[in-house]
DNA sequence: CTCCTCATGTAAACAATGTCAACATCCGCC
DNA sequence: GGCGGATGTTGACATTGTTTACATGAGGAG
């Protein structure tokens, strides 16, 4: 039996389901909004609990900004294995589409706030990352490196503004098609 | 006289001296790290007092960041007219050099934290620096649309990936020339 | 000049949050 | 069968943003 009617003492698989808990908390309510008491109640624990698997509420972001590095890696190189003609352009439409489709979490991702203070596990999920991309992009970083980093900056960019609403759609405007319009544009 | 020795039941100006201590320390120690108390402390007033020149916590990082979104317009068409040649390349080398020159406050001016509530004034803000930016680029954004866009987007990213320290700089590396060779190619 | 008003500042309290220490419970191994 | 450590609970503490009631004094009305 795993979660018995009346709550066990024990909850079995704490930790996971504070990830999953907190993941569908981050993406409604946003980063601020991701309180630890009100987490450890959507699991129906108490306040403390999360602290036999989180160090601290930034050890908690830091393990969902890794879990969103490795989403992102697995998306990044499945729609590269999919798309063996031109990976480049895939790439990039796979890059902002999942910074839309995961706004917090791609946020959390890029926070100033687990960077600040050490946090090795973020800074190494994010150079796995990273480094598929550019593996998968190709070998030379070498001659093309400017060109290469070019590209990221854009699509890197073009998420960010979409993101936060910047860059606003026409009337009738498809979000893809200007998506691949921009990438498009050299 | 301005600050004399005992300090007066009112301070003459607040507003403003919170304002310019807020600057500080939030390049100092991060959005997180500039908190009401310190921050009252620092000016030498009692906790309470930012209420009476701030509705909240939010209203003060709102209006620190309308300031920045000012100086980087300044910024922007100052540039603009020193190089009339060519003002893209300038403009683009300035956006990035501000962002580096002001990490937390271009940060704060891109917080999704603000622009989640309401916050007119920082929109308006915003609108206003990008409109001029616009205005400056080049009157036809019915044509080139898709390509000004893809420049404001490589051009950002660029920004955000070497404030965060993904992009790394090579031994003997200068910060300047990589930035000019990113901006350039195409 | 005097007085009174209102903007500005203070003090004390409240609710909420992250975090910790002391205690309770129970899973799994000898 | 019993014991130990992992896991969860309770209660408390410090800190923070914020509010309410009160204090101060600058500056105009008479």
């Amino acid at each position: 039996m795993s979660t018995s009617a009346n709550s066990p003492y024990h909850h079995g698989n704490l930790r996971q389901a504070l990830l999953e808990a907190a993941l569908i908390i981050l993406e409604k309510e946003g980063e601020t909004g991701l309180g630890l008491r009100d987490l450890a109640r959507a699991v129906g624990v108490s306040a403390a609990a999360p602290y036999r698997h989180f160090d601290s509420r930034a050890a908690l972001l830091e393990a969902l900004a890794v879990t969103g590095f490795q989403r992102f890696s697995a998306a990044m190189e499945a729609v590269a294995a999919g798309n063996p003609a031109d990976p480049m352009a895939a790439m990039g439409k796979t890059y902002v589409l999942f910074a839309l489709g995961n706004a917090n979490l791609f946020r959390l991702m890029f926070s100033p706030q687990l960077k600040k203070d050490g946090r090795p596990g973020l800074r190494m999920a994010a150079d796995v990352a990273f480094d598929t991309l550019r593996h998968v992009v190709g070998g030379d970083m070498q001659t093309g490196r400017a060109r290469a980093l070019a590209a990221w900056a854009k699509v890197h960019g073009l998420s960010i503004l979409l993101l936060d609403g910047q860059i606003a759609l026409r009337a009738g405007e498809d979000t893809e098609a200007l998506i691949a319009e921009i990438i498009g544009s050299l």
